[in-house]
Parts: structure tokens; C-alpha cells; sequence
DNA sequence: TCATTATATTCGAAAACTCGAATATACGTA
DNA sequence: TACGTATATTCGAGTTTTCGAATATAATGA
């Protein structure tokens, strides 16, 4: 049914739809790692890391291994990388209205600064 | 700066979040429509409907036109359409686990129908 | 001007999300 | 067994979303 598809996408954008939980994939792109990298690579808090990364593994965004004291995650499916690499086109693409936009979510950083470095990576 | 990206990036799937947002952006996919069709189309409320475009609007995934007494929606970027259908492959690609996701939910319809009727469209 | 139609906005309550603090669990090792 | 490390879960407070009901606005036509 429409509706069921339509319920899985709402679901996976909505586990997608927090700054954090797309560090986290991003970081995973190159492939598996700990919870314990992650938190240091992000500069996470222990507790909130592992709150999303239960979202992430609800939502079966990414999994995980365990390996003796520890568990590594990985992206279950790297499509995911597509959507976000498409979406960093995207934006791009619109920059000037996006500038605009991140000023009214009141970003705080040098969104401008983008202006010069431009896309790259 | 990566962050502004991530926040970007967070703030588009936010957007999508929602099963009614998804259905307007997927209505919208073959072009324009006035704002009373896809109520009609989608069968929503007609506040309810608002309130979703209004948020469609404030993200820039739609854009709006007035002409006399009605207002136009069509989306920004195709993209976003795109986005969608990868979405949909990675449904049926993983449908096992899905399905199981779905009723973990809770999801009411007939997801196993789905089954059946196989992907398509 | 007065209706009528199309759409948007505001309001208040219920539900969902997010965070850090505290606590729990599991594994490895002394 | 006792301890340390890695990770997960629970709790409560504050914030954000979501909805329908009510109301507002804008354009059209009588």
C-alpha cells in the first residue's frame, strides 16, 4: 500500500532529521566503527551518542557487531550516502537561498565562509 | 563549514518527516498544483494541509505562485523527487526487515499486501 | 458593498523529541 | 570475585510537533 511506503520514508527521514545522527553516518561512510570512535571523532556525550545510535539501529539505519567489550556500527545500506551526497549538491546549488534559510534557523557559524571555500568536499 | 551542512541537511529531512509532507511533495511530482487539489487529491483538512505547505514552504522544498483566487505549489528541485524513489528501492530492497519495522510501529494497513502486489510503482 | 471561495494563521492540548544526570549491563582482566 | 572499561537504558524537564477548531485574509463576482 501508498500509504505504508510513504509511512517507511517519513520514518527514515525523520531518523535522519538531527545535525548528530548525520555526523554519525557520515562518519560511518568509510565503514564500521565503534561506538567509542564515534564519540570521540563527533566530540559526543556518551549517553546522547548512545540515545542516537538507538534511534539509528530502531529505525535500521545502521547495525551492529559486538566484539567483546565493544560494538561497532555500520551503515546497513550504503544508498544512504547517495541521499546525503544529493542533498550536499543540493544545497549548493541553491546557496544563496539556503544562506538565507540557515539565517533564519539562526545558524550560528561562519555559513558565509562557505561562500569562499565553495563546494570541494 | 560541515556543521551549517549538517544543520542544512537536518532541516530538509526534518522537512520530509512526515507522511502527509511526503505525499504533497509526491503529488506534486508531475508539476503544479493549487493548493485546494492536493487537499482534494490527498484528502486532508484543510488547515492541516496549510499548516504541512506552510512548513514545505518555510524549508524552500516548495515554492508557491498566486494566481487570482488560488495559490500554486510546484517543487523547488526535482531532486527531492529522486530522493524519494531511491527511498522506495531501498524499501523493497531490504523489505524483509521492513516489514518487521513497520509492524514495530505499527502500522495499521496491509503492509504484507505489499507482498503481493510487489514493487511497480 | 456583500457574499463566496480559496487559503493562511492562531490557539491550546496532546504527543513526540532531546538533553544531561544517574544508573544499569556486559565483557575482560587482575 | 572484584574492578575498570565500553555501551545502553531510564528519568525528568524543557522544547518542538501535530492536530482540529476557530478565525483571518484576499480575490472574485453579484
Amino acid at each position: 500500500m501508498k500509504e505504508s511506503l510513504r509511512r517507511f520514508k517519513a520514518e527514515v527521514f525523520q531518523a535522519l532529521a538531527h545535525p548528530t545522527r548525520i555526523a554519525i553516518v557520515e562518519a560511518l561512510r568509510d565503514g564500521e566503527l565503534p561506538a567509542g570512535k564515534l564519540i570521540e571523532k563527533l566530540g559526543l556525550e556518551q549517553a546522547n551518542a548512545s540515545q542516537h545510535l538507538a534511534i539509528l539501529r530502531a529505525k535500521r539505519i545502521v547495525v551492529n557487531r559486538k566484539a567483546g567489550n565493544q560494538v561497532f556500527y555500520t551503515l546497513r545500506d550504503p544508498v544512504l550516502i547517495e541521499v546525503l551526497d544529493v542533498l550536499r549538491r543540493y544545497f549548493y546549488s541553491h546557496l544563496t537561498d539556503t544562506l538565507s534559510l540557515l539565517e533564519e534557523i539562526g545558524d550560528e557559524s561562519g555559513a558565509i565562509a562557505i561562500k569562499a571555500e565553495v563546494p570541494a568536499k
